[in-house]
DNA sequence: GCCTACACTTACGACAAGTAAGTAACGAAC
DNA sequence: GTTCGTTACTTACTTGTCGTAAGTGTAGGC
């Protein structure tokens, strides 16, 4: 999903027809106060990830199956693939013990921890007006 | 690579099933600790949802090429589809402005207010840890 | 030998999102 | 008096992500 600079396009802006203002090409600010919170939201606004990190941030340490029963309508596929994009965000870190038949556990990383007074912040908000 | 030369695989009549935990049917709960999270991160976790909201919380009102404006990335058409479900949701409320050319307005509820929170704790979790 | 548990992959159709262009109403400009 | 410009959307079509189901590999237990 990340989306490639198409630096030497030039979007010629006299182009017949009604005033077209959808997706600029030119690198503009998201928002004028906080630049970060537009990137913050791709992160964790997306499907299941949200929710992946409100689990963790409530118990410690999971495993793989742990957090699939946690989010039940979470499919393997995209549990997997959430996982591996947190984990190579620095949000949860990954540790494998090697048994019998393998186990992994995710933890949030200092990063990911540093989530919980926005999960916390949602979760009343969600008590509240979604009770 | 070169594991696969069998091409498209027949189903074998006897299909032995692998552990399926996948999307149960029956009813669980999706979180044991708070179930209008999930709720919640459906709302305001799409694509943008999140972006609309928190340049509403920062600029009272707006018009839709304000928002527009706001968030460059975001198309006409998505724009128009998440502020009428948001609308739908209680979140935003829409007010037209009879004109030549007409004005639409869009500001917070008191539901979509009480978002502020959780949109300042995500914000100061993108500055630390995004800037 | 066969089954089961675990943590994934792979395949593919369905649906959501992205991109471009069009519409209606009207005023001002040419 | 036709064209231009503005505003807030639709409509049409392409691309990308998601959901569902099934397969993989390894080892312990029966």
């Amino acid at each position: 999903m990340g989306a490639n600079e198409d630096g030497p396009q030039q979007p010629d802006p006299r182009l017949r027809g009604p005033a077209k203002r959808t997706a600029v090409a030119t690198e503009e600010r998201p928002d004028s106060c906080c630049p970060y919170y537009h990137e913050a939201i791709e992160l964790i606004g997306r499907r299941w990830t949200g929710a992946i990190v409100g689990v963790l941030i409530h118990r410690n340490s999971l495993r793989f199956g742990e957090i699939a029963d946690a989010v039940p309508q979470l499919s393997d596929r995209l549990l997997s693939e959430r996982m591996k994009e947190l984990e190579a965000r620095g949000v949860v870190r990954r540790t494998v013990h090697p048994g019998r038949p393998v186990r992994v556990e995710y933890e949030l990383t200092e990063m990911g921890s540093a989530l919980a007074p926005a999960v916390r912040e949602l979760e009343r908000w969600a008590q509240r007006w979604l009770a």
